[in-house]
DNA sequence: CGTCCACCGGAACCATGGGCCG
DNA sequence: CGGCCCATGGTTCCGGTGGACG
């Protein structure tokens, strides 16, 4: 993209916008006078707000274990140094799937460890990490890592058994940390093999983030694994997302790396939202991948008010909530498809709404607030990270929808879109890769696009705006990259009156 | 009925930007 | 460096289509 930010044409845009912009984007901590102190000598509410965090992972999953006990069972397996059977985990968002994993793959690493056994859990999110060459990439490299760290360590153990050699040479046939059934004969020996390992480390370069053939990636992650012996664990998260995106190649090649390993083991944790997902995959793959299949299903409303009983009673202050609160939080998430993370979230913010109001209880008001609270906070948050492109045909959308259009269609879309990128001599985009744009904003909710047909007059998608038309605006003008929206729209305007 | 609109959406194909190797 | 590999995101091309209209 060549357009430079201008910095900025529109400082006089009228005053009571910019604050409406301020309230939309930011979570303004307003105090005019001691700013801090208001807020402290304020009853908190919280005690520990970590723990309504998504991130947070608990130890203590209510209606969970059986699931939990399930895949632990599968699990030991590692323990004893056999490779556990493959898993995929169902279950919509927000149904303890991915909570519930971590919590299984700490417990499995502290266990490893305490019994000296080398197995590892690797997590990784093809949401984020999306495509074979990047999911292998990644592995590759925090093993590289890995026996990086292992070499050094080796390294040090060497140096100092050499050291020790110095006085006393006994040493080094009485050995008994030797996990390698190494013997030195001298201690010439031992600098030898430090120079050794030395040299291998020196190989172990990472994986840069893009240019290599795949299979050179894959063969330089599966050197990485079976450089020592241990059992890898590796967690996909969304794993569906990454067999939409890039196929089924890169579970293929996990799959049957097993056979081909020498030292180690490698067992797959698939985490999916998808229950018909394994539709698109091949066979062999279904079925090495499918060995054990676990179920998550929604949490009903009491299994929510459990949840949020348990984690309510560390995160805040006795006597913080009023009765009503857990229960409703419940409902709200329960209607959305038993979301725990979306009852969490609510308790959350409705929580920080009580504690700015200097209240010193949370209550049902605060919690029907951050409903809204939240559902803005999202769609702020997409528009506000689309890429330019997706918010110009957005801006045409919602400028169609200023003008009282209502259900627009593509080609409509099309052409204020065109005049749009023209005005601000941006690149136009083929109407092919438009329709997708608005598609992806229809996957993101922001949009509702159906596929109707106006019988002669066509096939065409309706488009209508499902987020707040004021509040998308600012967010969309708040770009600098679309800062000269303004003067634009003039010209867009008069497009309506032929 | 058949026609035919105005777009959908799949597939094949380019352009770009990253990187390796000799 | 030039020749090669890769992923990504865009473009070109084009067959496909639901249903109001004649």
């Amino acid at each position: 993209m060549s357009d430079e930010p201008t910095t900025d044409g529109r400082r006089t845009a009228d005053r009571d916008f910019e604050v409406d912009l301020d309230d939309v984007l930011e979570d303004d901590e307003d105090g005019d006078e001691g700013l801090f102190d208001d807020l402290l000598s304020g009853e908190p509410i919280f005690e520990n707000k970590e723990v309504l965090r998504p991130s947070y992972t608990p130890h203590e999953l209510p209606h969970r274990k059986d699931q939990i006990n399930n895949m632990a069972t599968i699990l030991v397996a590692a323990l004893r140094g056999e490779t556990p059977s493959n898993i995929l985990i169902y279950g919509k968002t927000g149904t303890g799937k991915t909570a519930s994993a971590k919590f299984v793959s700490q417990e499995l690493e502290r266990t490893s460890q305490k019994y000296d056994v080398p197995c590892e859990v690797e997590y990784i999110n093809c949401e984020v990490t999306d495509t074979q060459y990047r999911v292998l990439a990644q592995l590759a490299n925090t093993f590289i890592a890995q026996n990086r760290a292992f070499v050094d360590e080796r390294v040090e153990e060497l140096r100092d058994l050499r050291e020790a050699a110095e006085d006393d040479p006994s040493v080094l046939e009485s050995d008994d940390d030797n996990d390698d059934h190494l013997d030195f004969d001298s201690p010439e020996a031992v600098d030898e093999h430090v120079e050794a390992l030395l040299e291998e480390k020196a190989e172990m370069d990472d994986v840069p983030m893009t240019g290599w053939p795949t299979d050179r990636v894959y063969a330089r992650f599966f050197e990485a694994v079976d450089y020592v012996e241990r059992v890898a664990v590796i967690m996909l998260d969304e794993i569906d997302k990454l067999v939409e995106k890039s196929g089924d190649d890169t579970l293929y090649n996990l799959s049957r790396m097993n056979s081909e390993l020498e030292n180690s083991r490698v067992s797959i944790i698939g985490i999916s939202n998808d229950l018909k997902f394994t539709d698109f995959l091949d066979p062999r793959v279904k079925s090495s991948l499918g060995e054990e299949e676990i179920v998550f299903p929604p949490y009903d409303a009491n299994q929510l008010r459990d949840i949020l009983q348990h984690r309510s009673e560390v995160a805040f202050k006795e006597d913080a909530l009023s009765e009503d609160v857990i229960p409703l939080c419940a409902a709200f998430a329960a209607q959305e498809h038993g979301d725990a993370r979306r009852a969490l979230d609510l308790l959350r913010t409705a929580g920080e709404l009580a504690e700015r109001d200097q209240s010193d209880s949370v209550t049902e008001e605060n919690v029907r607030r951050a409903q809204d609270k939240i559902e803005l906070d999202r769609v702020v948050e997409v528009v506000r990270t689309l890429p330019t492109q997706s918010k110009l045909v957005l801006y045409a959308i919602l400028l169609l929808e200023d003008n009282g259009v209502h259900n627009v269609n593509t080609g409509e879309v099309y052409n204020i879109y065109k005049t749009l990128c023209d005005e601000l001599d941006a690149d136009v985009l083929t109407q092919r890769r438009v329709t997708d744009l608005i598609s992806e904003l229809d996957m993101l909710g922001i949009v509702n696009a159906v596929v109707v047909s106006k019988g002669r007059y066509g096939r065409t998608k309706e488009i209508s705006l499902s987020v707040p038309v004021e509040e998308t605006e600012a967010v969309l003008e708040a770009d600098s990259r679309l800062s000269d929206i303004e003067n634009v729209t003039p010209f867009v305007q008069a497009r309506f009156d032929n």
